[in-house]
DNA sequence: CTTGATAAGTAGAATGGCTACATGTTGCCT
DNA sequence: AGGCAACATGTAGCCATTCTACTTATCAAG
């Protein structure tokens, strides 16, 4: 897959598997490798940055913690959070329906 | 649509309008609006210098012609430049699949 | 004779995902 | 005991590409 095609699609990704748990930023990685069939895997510099981020818009909350040694921050979806994933949502949809318009994929 | 959504998808979206006829630019940006369904409305510091890459690259090949005292540059597809689409629509469909694999887009 | 559509382009800003680096722990393998 | 893989978090700076804003020019309609 290419490098940033990414681009304006990670941010509702990541929102998306903090939905139904608060997952610490190790985890989330993983969380989404595993969704998408090993195809995502997000490099260091990516997820925190994009964590922090997040966090800052106020779509993310986070608390640290310590577990058998190791620091975690774990991250859940604020209010805001939970809007902004339905609308990541909504837009990805009219985004696949404006690239499919256009590519026609089924046509190889 | 958020605006740079489009990140590394425009490439095929451009080869994919041309795929059937050669074009001029300004033909292209209409093309991209009729099949996007007046959603994708491509301002002319976006669209030109993509064909030029595009070109750059080998996957377009253009010619001047002058229509009514106006100058068109018109672009075509080279070999190159379907193989090049032809991945694209592949790599569009593996996307579509990582998104939706994470996003699970049904449930709102 | 001005406005809107047609037509092509450039310069420079901004975005955000990437590479590469930095730091430290735990647990398994030899 | 030593080393390496997995766990865990983070930063600095690069880079590609899309965007905004601007320029130039013709033609048709009003």
């Amino acid at each position: 897959m290419k490098a940033d095609a990414l681009r304006g699609h990670l941010d509702p990704m990541i929102l998306a598997v903090v939905e139904h748990e608060p997952l610490h930023g190790y985890a989330i990685m993983e969380a989404l490798l595993e969704r998408s069939g090993g195809e995502l895997d997000l490099p260091t510099g990516t997820l925190y940055p994009a964590l922090r981020r997040l966090e800052r818009a106020g779509y993310l909350a986070s608390e640290w913690s310590t577990v058998g040694g190791r620091k975690r921050r774990t991250y859940q979806l604020t209010s805001a959070g939970t809007k902004m994933l339905a609308s990541g949502k909504q837009e990805w949809l009219t985004f696949r329906a404006v690239v499919e318009g256009v590519l026609r994929p089924g046509q190889a």
